[in-house]
DNA sequence: CAAGAATTAGGACAATTGACCTAGTCTCGT
DNA sequence: ACGAGACTAGGTCAATTGTCCTAATTCTTG
Protein backbone atom coordinates (compact mmCIF):
# COMPACT_ATOMS: atom_id res chain seq x y z
CA UNK A 1 0.00 0.00 0.00
CA UNK A 2 1.39 3.17 -1.35
CA UNK A 3 0.06 5.05 2.07
CA UNK A 4 -0.77 8.68 0.59
CA UNK A 5 -1.58 11.08 2.52
CA UNK A 6 -4.82 10.71 4.32
CA UNK A 7 -5.59 14.54 2.63
CA UNK A 8 -5.20 12.80 -0.47
CA UNK A 9 -7.01 9.14 0.48
CA UNK A 10 -10.25 11.55 1.34
CA UNK A 11 -10.12 13.50 -1.68
CA UNK A 12 -9.47 9.90 -3.55
CA UNK A 13 -12.24 7.94 -2.11
CA UNK A 14 -14.52 11.46 -1.81
CA UNK A 15 -14.23 11.24 -5.85
CA UNK A 16 -15.06 7.58 -6.26
CA UNK A 17 -18.30 7.87 -3.56
CA UNK A 18 -19.51 10.73 -5.67
CA UNK A 19 -19.12 9.22 -8.64
CA UNK A 20 -20.97 6.27 -7.99
CA UNK A 21 -23.51 7.39 -5.47
CA UNK A 22 -23.61 10.96 -6.10
CA UNK A 23 -22.59 14.10 -4.59
CA UNK A 24 -25.82 14.22 -2.39
CA UNK A 25 -26.42 11.34 -1.14
CA UNK A 26 -22.70 10.68 -0.36
CA UNK A 27 -22.61 11.43 3.40
CA UNK A 28 -19.09 12.16 5.78
CA UNK A 29 -19.94 8.97 7.35
CA UNK A 30 -19.74 7.26 4.09
CA UNK A 31 -16.35 8.57 3.56
CA UNK A 32 -15.02 8.27 7.00
CA UNK A 33 -15.90 4.66 6.84
CA UNK A 34 -14.12 4.06 3.23
CA UNK A 35 -11.41 6.21 3.93
CA UNK A 36 -10.64 4.02 7.85
CA UNK A 37 -10.75 7.59 9.85
CA UNK A 38 -13.08 8.68 12.36
CA UNK A 39 -15.99 11.12 11.27
CA UNK A 40 -14.52 14.01 13.17
CA UNK A 41 -10.89 13.99 12.05
CA UNK A 42 -11.38 14.86 8.63
CA UNK A 43 -13.02 18.27 9.85
CA UNK A 44 -9.08 19.13 10.13
CA UNK A 45 -8.43 18.72 6.80
CA UNK A 46 -11.92 19.86 5.43
CA UNK A 47 -14.47 21.93 7.03
CA UNK A 48 -17.55 21.76 4.98
CA UNK A 49 -18.47 19.31 2.43
CA UNK A 50 -18.29 21.84 -0.01
CA UNK A 51 -15.04 22.17 0.35
CA UNK A 52 -14.43 18.23 -0.20
CA UNK A 53 -16.44 18.53 -3.57
CA UNK A 54 -13.91 21.82 -4.62
CA UNK A 55 -11.01 19.60 -3.85
CA UNK A 56 -12.55 16.75 -6.00
CA UNK A 57 -13.35 18.60 -8.96
CA UNK A 58 -9.95 20.29 -8.69
CA UNK A 59 -7.97 16.45 -8.58
CA UNK A 60 -10.49 15.59 -11.58
CA UNK A 61 -8.98 18.75 -13.50
CA UNK A 62 -5.37 18.09 -12.73
CA UNK A 63 -6.17 14.34 -14.01
CA UNK A 64 -7.91 15.39 -17.30
CA UNK A 65 -5.09 17.53 -17.91
CA UNK A 66 -2.51 14.71 -17.08
CA UNK A 67 -4.42 12.51 -19.51
CA UNK A 68 -4.81 15.03 -22.38
CA UNK A 69 -1.24 15.93 -22.28
CA UNK A 70 -0.14 12.33 -21.97
CA UNK A 71 -2.33 11.90 -25.33
CA UNK A 72 -0.71 15.30 -26.68
CA UNK A 73 2.51 13.18 -25.87
CA UNK A 74 1.54 9.83 -27.95
CA UNK A 75 2.96 11.06 -31.53
CA UNK A 76 -0.14 9.57 -33.13
CA UNK A 77 -1.25 12.47 -34.94
CA UNK A 78 -4.64 13.96 -34.34
CA UNK A 79 -6.89 11.77 -35.55
CA UNK A 80 -6.05 9.12 -33.13
CA UNK A 81 -5.73 11.39 -30.72
CA UNK A 82 -9.44 12.14 -31.33
CA UNK A 83 -9.65 8.17 -30.85
CA UNK A 84 -8.10 8.13 -27.58
CA UNK A 85 -10.83 10.32 -26.03
CA UNK A 86 -13.38 8.15 -27.92
CA UNK A 87 -12.53 4.98 -26.56
CA UNK A 88 -12.66 5.78 -23.22
CA UNK A 89 -16.05 5.08 -23.70
CA UNK A 90 -15.32 1.78 -24.47
CA UNK A 91 -12.58 1.36 -21.83
CA UNK A 92 -14.73 2.91 -19.20
CA UNK A 93 -18.06 0.94 -20.28
CA UNK A 94 -18.60 -1.13 -17.01
CA UNK A 95 -18.62 1.96 -15.15
CA UNK A 96 -20.36 3.95 -17.59
CA UNK A 97 -23.38 1.46 -18.00
CA UNK A 98 -23.49 1.46 -13.85
CA UNK A 99 -23.06 5.22 -13.24
CA UNK A 100 -22.91 7.62 -16.44
CA UNK A 101 -20.18 9.88 -17.28
CA UNK A 102 -18.55 10.84 -13.85
CA UNK A 103 -18.21 14.53 -15.31
CA UNK A 104 -21.73 14.86 -17.45
CA UNK A 105 -23.90 13.47 -14.18
CA UNK A 106 -22.12 15.39 -11.76
CA UNK A 107 -23.02 18.76 -13.91
CA UNK A 108 -26.20 17.63 -13.92
CA UNK A 109 -26.31 16.81 -10.47
CA UNK A 110 -25.10 20.30 -9.44
CA UNK A 111 -27.33 22.21 -12.04
CA UNK A 112 -29.98 20.80 -9.64
CA UNK A 113 -28.60 21.46 -6.77
CA UNK A 114 -28.09 24.90 -7.66
CA UNK A 115 -24.66 24.35 -6.19
CA UNK A 116 -21.89 26.80 -6.70
CA UNK A 117 -19.15 24.49 -7.98
CA UNK A 118 -21.45 23.59 -11.09
CA UNK A 119 -19.32 26.02 -13.25
CA UNK A 120 -16.10 24.24 -12.07
CA UNK A 121 -17.62 21.12 -12.73
CA UNK A 122 -18.48 22.14 -16.25
CA UNK A 123 -14.34 23.57 -16.98
CA UNK A 124 -13.83 19.94 -16.72
CA UNK A 125 -15.94 19.64 -20.05
CA UNK A 126 -14.39 22.59 -21.44
CA UNK A 127 -10.96 21.24 -20.72
CA UNK A 128 -11.63 18.16 -23.58
CA UNK A 129 -13.79 20.58 -25.75
CA UNK A 130 -10.60 22.71 -25.73
CA UNK A 131 -8.27 20.00 -26.14
CA UNK A 132 -10.67 18.19 -28.88
CA UNK A 133 -11.09 21.65 -30.57
CA UNK A 134 -6.87 21.86 -30.71
CA UNK A 135 -6.98 18.72 -32.70
CA UNK A 136 -9.91 19.34 -35.11
CA UNK A 137 -7.60 22.32 -36.18
CA UNK A 138 -4.60 20.56 -36.58
CA UNK A 139 -6.69 18.30 -38.91
CA UNK A 140 -7.71 21.30 -41.14
CA UNK A 141 -10.82 21.80 -39.56
CA UNK A 142 -10.33 25.85 -39.12
CA UNK A 143 -13.70 27.69 -37.73
CA UNK A 144 -15.18 24.75 -37.43
CA UNK A 145 -13.24 22.89 -34.70
CA UNK A 146 -14.83 24.31 -31.85
CA UNK A 147 -18.13 23.03 -32.88
CA UNK A 148 -16.54 19.72 -34.32
CA UNK A 149 -15.25 19.38 -30.83
CA UNK A 150 -18.98 19.90 -28.94
CA UNK A 151 -20.29 17.76 -31.18
CA UNK A 152 -17.82 14.71 -30.14
CA UNK A 153 -18.36 15.71 -26.22
CA UNK A 154 -21.89 16.50 -27.11
CA UNK A 155 -22.33 12.73 -28.66
CA UNK A 156 -20.36 10.82 -26.34
CA UNK A 157 -22.07 12.48 -23.27
CA UNK A 158 -25.76 11.11 -25.16
CA UNK A 159 -23.84 7.57 -25.47
CA UNK A 160 -23.18 7.78 -21.78
CA UNK A 161 -26.36 8.51 -20.69
CA UNK A 162 -28.18 5.60 -23.11
CA UNK A 163 -26.04 3.77 -22.25
CA UNK A 164 -26.41 3.94 -18.31
CA UNK A 165 -29.99 4.21 -18.82
CA UNK A 166 -30.64 0.77 -20.68
CA UNK A 167 -27.75 -1.11 -19.82
CA UNK A 168 -27.15 -1.88 -23.08
CA UNK A 169 -23.64 -2.57 -24.21
CA UNK A 170 -24.30 -3.23 -27.71
CA UNK A 171 -25.53 0.09 -27.89
CA UNK A 172 -22.27 1.10 -26.49
CA UNK A 173 -20.33 -0.26 -29.12
CA UNK A 174 -22.36 0.48 -32.19
CA UNK A 175 -22.55 4.24 -31.40
CA UNK A 176 -18.63 3.70 -30.85
CA UNK A 177 -18.02 2.67 -33.99
CA UNK A 178 -20.42 5.43 -35.41
CA UNK A 179 -18.45 8.09 -33.87
CA UNK A 180 -15.42 6.90 -35.10
CA UNK A 181 -17.32 6.59 -38.97
CA UNK A 182 -18.03 10.15 -38.65
CA UNK A 183 -14.60 11.12 -37.68
CA UNK A 184 -13.08 9.57 -40.37
CA UNK A 185 -15.05 12.20 -43.11
CA UNK A 186 -13.52 14.91 -40.96
CA UNK A 187 -12.42 17.83 -42.15
CA UNK A 188 -15.49 17.60 -44.57
CA UNK A 189 -17.61 15.56 -42.75
CA UNK A 190 -21.28 14.59 -43.98
CA UNK A 191 -23.64 17.61 -44.18
CA UNK A 192 -23.59 20.27 -41.36
CA UNK A 193 -23.37 17.58 -38.78
CA UNK B 1 -57.88 27.31 -10.40
CA UNK B 2 -59.15 23.72 -11.63
CA UNK B 3 -58.59 22.36 -7.85
CA UNK B 4 -57.22 19.11 -8.77
CA UNK B 5 -57.34 16.60 -6.23
CA UNK B 6 -54.88 16.39 -3.30
CA UNK B 7 -53.30 13.44 -4.59
CA UNK B 8 -53.05 14.77 -8.03
CA UNK B 9 -51.37 17.94 -6.58
CA UNK B 10 -48.98 15.95 -4.99
CA UNK B 11 -47.83 13.79 -7.70
CA UNK B 12 -47.73 17.27 -10.31
CA UNK B 13 -45.39 19.25 -7.59
CA UNK B 14 -43.53 16.23 -7.16
CA UNK B 15 -42.52 15.97 -10.64
CA UNK B 16 -41.60 19.62 -10.67
CA UNK B 17 -39.73 19.63 -8.07
CA UNK B 18 -37.77 16.25 -8.64
CA UNK B 19 -36.95 17.67 -12.16
CA UNK B 20 -35.66 20.46 -10.54
CA UNK B 21 -33.97 20.09 -7.65
CA UNK B 22 -33.58 16.15 -7.97
CA UNK B 23 -35.47 13.34 -6.35
CA UNK B 24 -32.87 12.83 -3.30
CA UNK B 25 -32.70 16.18 -2.57
CA UNK B 26 -36.42 16.63 -2.51
CA UNK B 27 -37.91 16.21 0.75
CA UNK B 28 -41.35 15.88 1.85
CA UNK B 29 -41.46 18.83 4.06
CA UNK B 30 -40.50 20.45 0.50
CA UNK B 31 -43.63 19.00 -1.56
CA UNK B 32 -45.90 19.91 1.19
CA UNK B 33 -44.59 23.67 1.99
CA UNK B 34 -45.08 23.84 -2.17
CA UNK B 35 -48.77 21.83 -2.43
CA UNK B 36 -49.91 23.89 1.06
CA UNK B 37 -51.03 20.75 2.72
CA UNK B 38 -49.45 19.33 6.22
CA UNK B 39 -46.54 17.43 6.57
CA UNK B 40 -48.24 14.52 7.97
CA UNK B 41 -50.68 15.02 5.67
CA UNK B 42 -49.85 13.11 2.60
CA UNK B 43 -48.94 9.67 4.36
CA UNK B 44 -52.92 9.06 3.74
CA UNK B 45 -51.78 9.46 0.00
CA UNK B 46 -48.45 7.93 -0.33
CA UNK B 47 -47.02 5.96 2.34
CA UNK B 48 -43.49 6.05 1.25
CA UNK B 49 -41.07 8.59 -0.86
CA UNK B 50 -40.84 5.71 -3.23
CA UNK B 51 -44.76 5.60 -3.84
CA UNK B 52 -44.38 9.33 -4.67
CA UNK B 53 -41.72 8.68 -7.14
CA UNK B 54 -43.52 5.35 -8.94
CA UNK B 55 -46.59 7.81 -8.95
CA UNK B 56 -44.32 10.52 -10.68
CA UNK B 57 -42.86 8.18 -13.04
CA UNK B 58 -46.26 6.81 -14.13
CA UNK B 59 -47.44 10.08 -14.59
CA UNK B 60 -44.74 11.04 -16.98
CA UNK B 61 -45.16 7.67 -18.88
CA UNK B 62 -48.72 8.62 -19.25
CA UNK B 63 -47.91 12.10 -20.45
CA UNK B 64 -45.67 10.51 -23.08
CA UNK B 65 -47.93 8.02 -24.61
CA UNK B 66 -50.57 11.10 -25.00
CA UNK B 67 -47.72 13.59 -26.29
CA UNK B 68 -46.69 10.83 -28.86
CA UNK B 69 -50.18 9.99 -29.76
CA UNK B 70 -51.08 13.37 -30.26
CA UNK B 71 -47.98 14.06 -32.97
CA UNK B 72 -48.93 10.75 -34.46
CA UNK B 73 -52.27 12.32 -35.12
CA UNK B 74 -51.10 15.29 -36.79
CA UNK B 75 -51.02 13.74 -40.05
CA UNK B 76 -48.05 15.70 -40.79
CA UNK B 77 -45.79 12.08 -42.43
CA UNK B 78 -43.08 10.75 -40.15
CA UNK B 79 -40.13 13.35 -40.88
CA UNK B 80 -42.30 16.00 -39.73
CA UNK B 81 -43.53 13.99 -36.51
CA UNK B 82 -39.42 13.02 -35.82
CA UNK B 83 -39.30 16.72 -35.98
CA UNK B 84 -41.94 17.46 -33.35
CA UNK B 85 -39.44 15.35 -30.83
CA UNK B 86 -36.45 16.87 -31.86
CA UNK B 87 -37.85 20.35 -31.51
CA UNK B 88 -38.98 19.67 -28.17
CA UNK B 89 -34.69 20.77 -27.64
CA UNK B 90 -36.12 24.17 -28.47
CA UNK B 91 -39.51 24.94 -27.00
CA UNK B 92 -38.15 23.50 -23.36
CA UNK B 93 -34.66 25.00 -23.24
CA UNK B 94 -34.78 27.09 -20.69
CA UNK B 95 -35.75 24.36 -18.42
CA UNK B 96 -33.31 22.10 -19.94
CA UNK B 97 -30.62 24.24 -19.91
CA UNK B 98 -31.47 24.78 -16.06
CA UNK B 99 -31.87 21.44 -15.10
CA UNK B 100 -30.91 19.27 -18.60
CA UNK B 101 -33.77 16.30 -19.37
CA UNK B 102 -35.94 15.41 -16.86
CA UNK B 103 -35.77 11.44 -17.94
CA UNK B 104 -32.12 11.51 -18.32
CA UNK B 105 -31.52 12.98 -15.54
CA UNK B 106 -33.72 11.21 -13.36
CA UNK B 107 -32.02 7.90 -14.76
CA UNK B 108 -28.59 8.91 -14.20
CA UNK B 109 -29.67 9.87 -10.76
CA UNK B 110 -31.57 6.50 -10.44
CA UNK B 111 -28.39 4.81 -11.82
CA UNK B 112 -26.53 6.15 -8.75
CA UNK B 113 -28.68 5.53 -6.17
CA UNK B 114 -29.13 2.03 -7.05
CA UNK B 115 -32.81 2.96 -7.12
CA UNK B 116 -35.36 0.00 -8.17
CA UNK B 117 -37.19 2.35 -10.30
CA UNK B 118 -34.56 3.55 -12.55
CA UNK B 119 -35.71 0.62 -14.81
CA UNK B 120 -39.33 2.19 -15.24
CA UNK B 121 -37.39 5.19 -15.29
CA UNK B 122 -35.74 4.06 -18.21
CA UNK B 123 -38.69 2.79 -19.42
CA UNK B 124 -39.63 6.98 -20.41
CA UNK B 125 -37.01 6.08 -22.76
CA UNK B 126 -38.04 3.13 -24.02
CA UNK B 127 -41.47 4.33 -25.18
CA UNK B 128 -39.67 7.55 -27.12
CA UNK B 129 -37.55 4.80 -28.77
CA UNK B 130 -40.10 2.76 -30.04
CA UNK B 131 -41.81 5.64 -31.30
CA UNK B 132 -39.20 7.51 -33.26
CA UNK B 133 -38.50 3.60 -34.34
CA UNK B 134 -41.77 3.33 -35.92
CA UNK B 135 -41.31 6.72 -37.42
CA UNK B 136 -38.24 5.95 -38.92
CA UNK B 137 -39.24 2.40 -40.41
CA UNK B 138 -42.12 4.41 -42.00
CA UNK B 139 -39.21 5.89 -43.84
CA UNK B 140 -38.30 2.88 -45.29
CA UNK B 141 -35.60 2.54 -43.10
CA UNK B 142 -36.33 -1.34 -42.19
CA UNK B 143 -34.02 -2.77 -40.19
CA UNK B 144 -31.76 0.53 -39.10
CA UNK B 145 -35.17 1.69 -37.70
CA UNK B 146 -33.99 0.94 -33.88
CA UNK B 147 -30.56 2.53 -34.33
CA UNK B 148 -31.57 5.15 -36.27
CA UNK B 149 -33.93 5.72 -33.12
CA UNK B 150 -31.77 5.38 -30.62
CA UNK B 151 -29.36 7.41 -32.44
CA UNK B 152 -31.66 10.65 -32.22
CA UNK B 153 -32.66 9.83 -28.85
CA UNK B 154 -28.98 9.54 -27.72
CA UNK B 155 -27.81 12.55 -29.88
CA UNK B 156 -30.72 14.75 -27.89
CA UNK B 157 -29.70 13.30 -24.24
CA UNK B 158 -26.16 14.78 -25.33
CA UNK B 159 -27.18 17.81 -26.31
CA UNK B 160 -29.30 18.58 -23.04
CA UNK B 161 -26.04 17.16 -20.97
CA UNK B 162 -24.16 20.18 -22.76
CA UNK B 163 -26.45 22.85 -23.17
CA UNK B 164 -26.97 22.63 -19.32
CA UNK B 165 -23.26 22.47 -18.12
CA UNK B 166 -22.36 25.36 -20.46
CA UNK B 167 -25.59 26.44 -20.36
CA UNK B 168 -25.29 27.52 -23.77
CA UNK B 169 -27.96 28.01 -26.48
CA UNK B 170 -25.83 29.13 -29.01
CA UNK B 171 -24.83 25.20 -29.09
CA UNK B 172 -27.86 23.77 -28.31
CA UNK B 173 -29.93 25.71 -31.43
CA UNK B 174 -26.72 24.86 -33.71
CA UNK B 175 -27.08 21.04 -32.74
CA UNK B 176 -30.53 20.91 -33.24
CA UNK B 177 -29.82 22.30 -36.32
CA UNK B 178 -27.52 19.57 -37.10
CA UNK B 179 -30.12 16.71 -35.98
CA UNK B 180 -32.33 18.14 -38.74
CA UNK B 181 -29.64 18.68 -41.45
CA UNK B 182 -28.56 14.65 -40.75
CA UNK B 183 -32.42 13.66 -40.64
CA UNK B 184 -32.68 15.00 -43.92
CA UNK B 185 -30.88 12.73 -45.28
CA UNK B 186 -32.23 9.51 -43.71
CA UNK B 187 -33.09 6.80 -44.73
CA UNK B 188 -30.00 6.68 -46.72
CA UNK B 189 -27.67 8.69 -44.09
CA UNK B 190 -24.27 9.35 -43.53
CA UNK B 191 -21.79 6.86 -43.69
CA UNK B 192 -22.62 4.67 -40.41
CA UNK B 193 -24.26 7.11 -38.00
C1' DC C 1 14.96 14.28 24.90
C1' DA C 2 11.51 17.97 25.11
C1' DA C 3 8.27 21.30 23.21
C1' DG C 4 5.28 22.58 19.92
C1' DA C 5 2.68 21.55 15.89
C1' DA C 6 0.10 18.44 13.24
C1' DT C 7 -2.96 14.83 13.27
C1' DT C 8 -6.47 11.81 15.06
C1' DA C 9 -10.39 9.80 17.75
C1' DG C 10 -14.64 10.03 19.62
C1' DG C 11 -17.88 12.18 21.09
C1' DA C 12 -21.83 16.27 21.15
C1' DC C 13 -24.69 19.58 18.82
C1' DA C 14 -29.03 21.34 16.48
C1' DA C 15 -31.39 20.54 12.41
C1' DT C 16 -33.55 17.67 9.16
C1' DT C 17 -34.85 13.37 7.32
C1' DG C 18 -38.56 9.63 6.20
C1' DA C 19 -41.90 7.42 8.69
C1' DC C 20 -45.77 6.87 11.79
C1' DC C 21 -49.80 7.99 14.98
C1' DT C 22 -53.79 9.94 16.80
C1' DA C 23 -57.35 12.92 16.94
C1' DG C 24 -60.17 15.97 14.80
C1' DT C 25 -63.05 17.57 10.35
C1' DC C 26 -65.38 17.02 6.16
C1' DT C 27 -68.39 14.40 2.64
C1' DC C 28 -71.73 11.68 1.08
C1' DG C 29 -74.94 7.81 0.67
C1' DT C 30 -78.84 6.27 2.92
C1' DA D 1 -79.73 13.78 9.81
C1' DC D 2 -76.49 10.59 10.86
C1' DG D 3 -72.89 7.46 10.65
C1' DA D 4 -69.01 5.48 7.98
C1' DG D 5 -65.19 6.39 5.54
C1' DA D 6 -62.18 9.72 3.37
C1' DC D 7 -59.33 13.46 4.41
C1' DT D 8 -56.40 16.63 7.10
C1' DA D 9 -53.48 18.75 10.78
C1' DG D 10 -50.07 18.47 13.86
C1' DG D 11 -47.13 16.10 16.72
C1' DT D 12 -43.72 12.28 17.73
C1' DC D 13 -40.18 8.99 16.64
C1' DA D 14 -35.46 7.15 15.81
C1' DA D 15 -31.98 7.82 12.56
C1' DT D 16 -28.97 10.60 10.01
C1' DT D 17 -27.20 14.90 8.48
C1' DG D 18 -23.32 18.57 8.44
C1' DT D 19 -20.83 20.93 11.81
C1' DC D 20 -18.04 21.63 15.77
C1' DC D 21 -15.24 20.69 20.16
C1' DT D 22 -11.97 18.70 23.14
C1' DA D 23 -8.73 15.53 24.57
C1' DA D 24 -5.43 12.29 23.27
C1' DT D 25 -1.79 10.70 20.21
C1' DT D 26 1.83 11.11 16.78
C1' DC D 27 5.26 13.59 14.39
C1' DT D 28 8.72 17.05 13.72
C1' DT D 29 12.45 19.79 15.03
C1' DG D 30 15.56 22.21 17.90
Amino acid sequence: MPERSTRAMIVEKADTLFYEGGFEATSFADIAAVVGISRGNFYHHFKTKDDILDAVIARRIEQTRGMLALWEAEGDGPRARILSFIRMLIANRAKIMAFGCPVGTLCSELAKLDHGAQGRAAEILGLFRDWLAGQFRALGAGDRAEALALHVLSWSQGVAVMASAFRDETFLHSEVAGIEAWLSTVPDPAPLT
